[in-house]
This record gives structure tokens, sequence and C-alpha cells, in this order.
RNA sequence: GCCCGGGUGGCGGAAUUGGUAGACGCAGCGGACUUAAAAUCCGCUAUCCGAAAGGGUGUGUGGGUUCAAGUCCCGCCCCGGGCACCA
């Protein structure tokens, strides 16, 4: 082996024995411990970019360092293969998408075999063939016999020049990308997927989730947002239908001064028909795209329907609006304004010369004006009649009584969560498998005639789904009938194929089952590494659809993931690399000049896999010249010879500064990787140690077996992160077999004991000097010590000390 | 607008349970080696005052709790992620 570093030869070297070694592909085996490492696959954009190999290195890490701890680990990768970017690609290029697909896994393959993760590559897969996506179809049909799907109108952002269903992403400023219309709001029929049945459960289990962030909890638990409140109608003049609204404030109920429907909503329909006013707010209003962040921020605007409620315990009439603020996916699609404890409301009472009145006094007593600010906080009753005197709570519960009592309302659970609309018009994903028949409806498409095949040989236009336009894939006979009907042309949402990809790693070839036996042994995912951008939607799919396959009775399991780790994203200037910015960095081009260990150790070392990694190529460089020395150091010292056997009852005070200082880093570094998923700080501590050799330079027996082991200690230990250059090196080290194979080192409890410690000494909470006392003083000789120092009395000075706070081992604070 | 994060030297970051702020690395400065450059090696490096010893200040910002606050509490500012059709 070269004594000069060349990384391109390690890594190749290293890479081909892994490869002829098979030495990631593991099978199941009952007789170890399983350990299930994935990190959330990629899109196959063409290429790799930062992202990707931060996410990849950290989970690359994680498996290997489990490895190195005995466990059997399984370590897949796939490819999230349909998605909008190949049909975009398609129309700009004329290329079909599926073509441009297999052509960027092909290029992204070849990138990630270059980074030497330790996959287990036989287990591949790719969302947009039909081995794999049969099987969300096949589930597609149980949940239908199950009532699990169902078909309802819902609101998308429709493109009037291109006569195409837009998604949000597609929306800049209003407008359409391509034909730069105004946006509409337009509902159109979409099939659901219930995943309010699962609500409770979503909701309950992440109290369970030890091995989650608690901000991504908290994040699916208001996402979730379970609420309870009261439903109650109120009658409308003219009317045979009343109007139901939910509150989760009853206690207010006597502070309602107006009511707001949403333009969808069945009574602005209605009054539209008749009042061409009214109409053309609608229309109005339609002129906007279909995003929450658009709705929340926009002018409130709203218009008189001309009609009134009767206010279920005072028989006042309640004029009725329309509003651009009330949402028909929340709740009734109508709401009961009180606008003298309601923010929103109260903005659109103050702008539409509304009325304001107060209903809740303060608990204190306090005077408050409701017209000059709201007031939300639960209080005491005011103007409600027989309620007056009651707090929020009291009054919450009397009025649910009277409203289940007179059945005009009832206590409910309301939850924010809304059903999972998975239709998309477009064309390259997982065709819906429903036939429709002018008999008998929309029919499943049965077992037997599954898959639907998505046609790959395809011109895209961008102007509605190509699928419409190919007869053979179009007309079906009806499964139920056999009469001649129309196949769904709508394709799945692409969060579909990631929402059990973890699943069917586990046996990737099974063609009689989703899942099989095998995906017994491997679920539940151990650790599950991904961007925190998925802390929502990805990640709650994924519970529900285990839950979904669970009572199909694929599984036992009902949560995926039991340990959840979401990474940061990588910046350059301040802002996230992509290609619109102009400030990304080609990993193939690092990989060229420094080779992957350099690239993956400055992912490692740069930043906490947590928060955002800000780019830098000094840094990079650094890293690059951190590993020239290690391998430097470690050549030139087996280059020595054999060391002898250490021994430790002669050891000279440097030699066991540097052993204590090697098992204690073995204590850090072990928490940093096992506990902490503390890569940048494992680094700088084998950094640290490294240093701490390179001064030590001791020739004699024992200084050269505890150089040895201080040596392979790093190399062990950085193995996850570097681990090509950790293989060749090891073997330079002169050992048999492979590196991937050993142990992770083991501390010795008896090389770290020490007998001195130095303490702090501060005056009023001020530094002022530093001790050196025995481990086992006690605090009384400790704080003799501490008085007895010159720079302290001088400090403490003529004053009375009136306090010593001693922290054993680390400070005394003496209080004057 | 709502929900979740983050803000520490010139830069990336460390400080794990309220107990020494700035580990490790980059950049910079000084030195060694070299005809020279690169590479490599050694030393210094928060800031202000001071010859030094030592001292003052300092973790976005304004308050508070505590013997002690980057860490806990309250308010504010700024940056990032998500908001259901980007993946």
């Amino acid at each position: 082996m070269s004594t000069s570093y060349n990384p391109e030869i390690v890594e190749l070297d290293a890479q081909k024995y892994w490869d002829d070694d098979h030495s990631f592909e593991v099978s199941e085996d009952a007789n170890k411990e399983k350990y299930y490492c994935l990190t959330m696959f990629p899109y196959p954009s063409g290429k790799l970019h930062m992202g990707h190999v931060r996410v990849f290195t950290i989970n690359d890490v994680i498996a290997r360092y489990q490895r190195l701890q005995g466990k059997h680990v399984l370590q897949p990768m796939g490819w999230d293969a349909f998605g909008m970017p190949a049909e975009n690609a398609a129309i700009q290029r004329g290329i079909p998408p599926a073509k441009w697909t297999y052509a960027n896994i092909e290029d992204m393959h070849g990138q990630l075999k270059r980074l030497g993760y330790a996959y287990d590559w036989s287990r591949e897969l790719i969302t947009c063939k039909p081995e794999y996506y049969r099987w969300e179809q096949w589930l597609f049909t149980k949940m239908f016999a199950k009532g699990l799907v169902y078909r309802k109108k819902s609101i998308v952002n429709w493109d009037p020049v291109d006569q195409t269903v837009l998604a949000n992403e597609q929306v800049i400023d209003g407008r359409g990308w391509r034909s730069n219309a105004l946006i509409e709001r337009r509902e159109i029929p979409q099939w659901f997927m219930k995943i309010t049945d699962y609500a409770d459960e979503l909701l309950n289990e992440l109290d369970h989730m030890a091995g989650w962030p608690e901000s991504v909890k908290t994040m699916q638990r208001n996402w979730i947002g379970r609420s309870e409140g009261v439903e109650l109608s109120f009658d409308v003049n003219d009317e045979n239908e009343s109007l139901i609204v939910y509150t989760t404030r009853p206690d207010t109920l006597m502070g309602v001064t107006y009511m707001a429907v949403a333009i969808e909503h069945p009574l602005a329909k209605k009054s539209a028909a008749s009042n061409p006013d009214i109409a053309a707010f609608i229309e109005q209003c339609k002129q906007t795209d279909a995003q929450e962040a658009t709705l929340e921020t926009m002018e409130k605007k709203g218009m008189s329907l001309g009609m009134s409620a009767i206010h279920p315990l005072s028989g006042e009439e309640i004029p009725l609006w329309v509003a651009n603020f009330v949402m028909m996916t929340y709740g009734t699609g109508a709401v009961m304004a009180v606008p003298g404890h309601d923010a929103r409301d109260w903005e659109f009472a103050k702008k539409h010369g509304l009325p304001i009145k107060q209903v809740i006094a303060p608990q204190d007593g306090t005077d408050i004006d409701v017209k000059a600010a709201v007031y939300l906080e639960h209080g005491v009753l005011v103007n409600s009649g027989q309620y007056n005197g009651l707090d929020s709570d009291t009054a919450f519960n009397a009025i649910a009584d009277h409203f289940e009592k007179t059945g005009l309302g009832s206590r409910k659970v309301n939850y924010r969560l809304r059903d999972w609309g998975v239709s998309r018009q477009r064309y390259w994903g997982t065709p819906i498998p429903i036939i429709y028949c002018d008999d008998c409806d929309a029919v499943p498409v049965p077992e037997d005639q599954l898959p639907v095949i998505l046609p790959e040989n395809i011109e895209v236009k961008g102007t509605g789904s190509p699928l419409k336009d190919i007869p053979e894939f179009v007309n079906a006979p009806c499964p139920r009938c056999g009469k001649a009907a129309r196949r769904e042309t709508d394709t799945f949402d692409t969060f579909i194929e990631s929402s059990w990809y973890f699943a069917r790693y586990a046996c990737p070839d099974s063609d009689s089952a989703m899942l099989d036996n095998r995906a017994k042994y491997w679920a539940p995912v151990d650790q599950y590494t991904g961007g925190i951008e998925h802390a929502i939607l990805h990640l709650l799919y994924s519970r529900f659809f285990q839950r979904v396959m669970r009572d199909e009775g694929l599984t036992d399991i009902s949560e995926p993931f039991t340990n959840l780790m979401t990474q940061g994203m990588v910046l350059k200037d301040g802002a996230k690399m992509s290609k619109a910015k102009g400030n990304t960095v080609d990993p193939a081009d690092l990989i060229k000049k420094y080779g992957a260990d350099t690239v993956r150790l400055f992912m490692m070392f740069a930043a906490p896999p947590e928060q955002s990694l800000e780019w830098s190529d000094d840094g990079v460089h650094g890293s690059f010249r951190f590993l020239k020395r290690f391998w430097s150091a470690v050549i030139s010292h087996a280059a020595v010879g054999k060391v002898n056997v250490l021994d430790i009852s002669i050891l000279t005070d440097a030699q066991k500064d540097l052993r204590r200082k090697v098992h204690q880093t073995i204590v850090k570094i072990t928490d940093d990787f096992g506990r902490r998923h503390s890569f940048n700080t494992a680094v700088a501590a084998s950094m640290e140690l490294f240093n701490a050799v390179n001064k030590f330079r001791d020739m004699s027996d024992n200084g050269r077996a505890i150089e040895r082991e201080a040596l392979e200690s790093i190399v062990l230990m950085l193995s996850p992160i570097v681990p090509h250059i950790c293989h060749a090196l090891w073997q330079e080290l002169g050992h048999e077999s492979a590196l991937i194979d050993q142990s992770w080192p083991e501390h010795d409890e008896s090389a770290i004991a020490f007998e001195l410690v130095e303490i702090v000494v501060q005056v009023n909470g001020k530094l002022r000097s530093r001790i050196s006392v025995a481990v086992d003083m006690s605090k009384d000789e400790v704080e003799k010590n501490a008085l007895a120092d010159e720079n302290v009395k001088r400090f403490i000075g003529d004053n009375n000390v009136s306090k010593i706070i001693v922290v054993p081992g680390k400070l005394v604070n003496i209080v004057v």
C-alpha cells in the first residue's frame, strides 16, 4: 500500500471487497437481533444533490455503527419514481416520463455506489413498476370493500387557459406557471381515503412514541387538531333546512351577532342563483388558488345573504353572510360569529360595521371594552340571561346539556384533520383501479384483473391527462355487468407509494401478496431518517397506511417507525441549495477531487444532523487534510513493525494520560453515536484523540502498544463515517479479517481513573481562580483550599462570606 | 394568518442534568522547511483596558427567577420548515 493517501484507489478497493463479499446483503435470521435502518427514499430527479448525500450518510453511519454493535442490519434503497418532474421533463424534452425516470435511476444508482453506502442492493425498489404499484391498487380495492374510500367533490386549482388542474407548486402569485392565467377554485369529484377514521388512534399513539422528536409529535398533534365542542343548529327564516355550526366556545353563544358560510356552502349557492350580486361576489372569491396559506392571509371579504337565522336561545334574528375565510373543508362550512371573543370575527365585524357584544368578563372583575379590543380568555358569563355568572367551563356544560335535552344540538369531537384526497388528474402515477359503468356506477377492478398497467410509451403535452386519449386504456367492460364502461383516468397521489415502501423492502419480490412472512421479521423500521419537511404529511400517511395494512391482516405492527430522526437542510450562502438560486454544489465534483470519505466526513462534522448545514468549500478541504494526516500516521506507525503486549503495571504518567484519553474518548464517542446521534462531536473527539497521539512520540514497547491501541480505536470508531479509509488502514495494521466484521471497542474503566481534579472557584458567581484538589477531598477541605487562594482572598476583601456552594468535582461559589 | 424549529467569535460549530462560554475545524496572523509556490510542521487567535499579573464586557433583543442562566419563565425582533396537488 502506498504511503500517500490516494482516496480513489482506497475507495474502489474497499467497494470491490464489499461487492464481492456481498457484505450488506442480509436475510432473515431468527437467531440474530435485527436492526432495520432506513432513509426516506429519493425521487429520481437525475442528479444526486448534497441534501441526499447528507441524509444517506447519516443513515449509513447509524447502520454501520449498529453492525459493529453486533446487530443484524438491513439498510435498503429504492426510488420514489412517480411524480410531477418526470411529466415536466417530458413536456420540455419530448421524452416519455418512464424513459426519463429509468435513465435517472441508473445515473443516481451509480452515484450512490460511489459513496460506499452499506445498502442491500438486492432489495432495490422502483415504485413506478407494476410489480410494486399493483399492491396499492389491490389495497385500494380492499379499502373500497370496507367503505374506507369514497368519492366526493373537492376544490382544486383550475387553470382556465391550459384547461387543467394545477398543483399548488404550479401556482405562482395566483397565476398558472405556464399559462400565466388567473387560477380559479373549482370543485371536481375525487377519491378520498378515510384517514379520519383513525384520527383518535393516530393521535393517542403519539404519547407512546418515545423514539420520535417532540417537535414532530407536536406538529402531528396540532395537525390532527382534536377539539371538543358542541354542534348546534340554527333555524333559517324561509328555509326548510337549518344551519349546522360547530363551536368550541358554546359559552359565548349569547354573543353571536352574525353567521357566515363558505362560498361553496349550499345556502350560498342557493342565494347566488336568485341574486346576481351574490353570484358575482362568489365568482370573485373563486379567483384564487386553493392553498390554506393564501386563504388565511388574504383580505377577509364577505357579503350579506339577505337572510337571517334564529338564535336558538334568544330567538333574535341573526344576519347571515357569505365570507371567503370560512372553509368548506373544516367543520360544517358555516360558523357562528362572536366578534367580542374571537379575533377573526372581531376583525370582520369592525370592517363591516356588525355589532360586537360582550358576553364574557374577566374572572378578576376588571372592566373591558370589547369594542376596543377583542377578549379571548375564558371568564364569567354576562349578558347571557339565565347563564349569567357561570364561569366558561360550567357554562360550556350547561349550554351543551340544554341542547342535548332539546335535541337541537349535541357535544361533538371535531378534528382539523381531513380525509386524504388521493386523486390526481395526472398521467405519471398509479392508475386508480376503478371502472365507471352507466348502470353499476364506480366498480373496483377485481383482484384477478390487477394490476391496471399504466401505458409507458406516451406523449405528454401538459393539457390534461394523455390517458384520456388512449381508447385501449379507457375502454373496459364493467367487471360487474359486462357492459361497455370507462376506466378512471386519474392516478394516485404519489404519497401512496411512499406510505408503504418501508414494509415492502422486506419482501420486494413477493408476487403472491403485498407482504409475506419476511415482513414480520423486519418490521418495524428501527431507525428512520429523513427531512423535517416530511414531519406531517408523509409520516402521518405512513402511520395511517400501516394501520390499514394491519387491519387487512398483513402485519401485527401499528407504528411503522420506532425511532425517527429528522435532518436539517443543506444551505449555501444562507439559503437552501437549489438550481433556481444557482447555489448548488455537485457531490460528483467533490468526490472526484477528494474522494467519498472526505465528503462524508465533512457532512458529519460540519453540523449536528438535526440542524441545517452551511456548506463550506474550505471546510471540505480541512476534512481532506485530516484524512491525509490520519493516513500517514497509521502507515508510519505500522511500518515500524509489530507491537508487544501492553504491560499496564509500569506505565509512566504520559502513558497513563494517553491511555485515559483513549478510553474516555471511547466512552464519549459510544454515547455520541448510540444515544445522542451527535456525529459532529464524535468526529471532534476523534480529532482530539488523534492530536494527542501525534504529540505523544514514545517509541518504547509500552509507548507503541498504547499508540496502537489509540490508532485502532480511532480506525474502528471513525469507520461508520469514513468506511473506505478505515477498511484499508485496518489491513495496514495487520488484521486478516475485514473491519466491517469487527466489534465496537469497549472501554477499560481502570484506565479512566484519575487522582486530581481541577475545581473552579467563583466569588459572587464570577470566575476568580482554579484549584487542583484530590478527587476524594471532602467538601470542607475543598472550601478551605478555595478560601486560601490569593486571588479569591483579594476579591472577598473585608466582606463577610454569607454562603458557600460546593458542586463536587466542579466548582465552589463563594457569596459575599 | 396558524403550527414547529433556530439565532453563540471573522466562519461552521462545542458547552449532554441550571455550574469554567467558545472544544474541534476553517479562515487569518507569526514562524520553520523550500530557489519559489503548493503541501507539510510549530505557535497565536471572542472583544476592550493593561508591559504583565489581572480586570471589564460578551451567547438576537428587553425584562424576570437563581448563589449561579447560552441553558428556565414572560414580551419583542429576525431567519428557516410545514400548511393537505413539490417530494
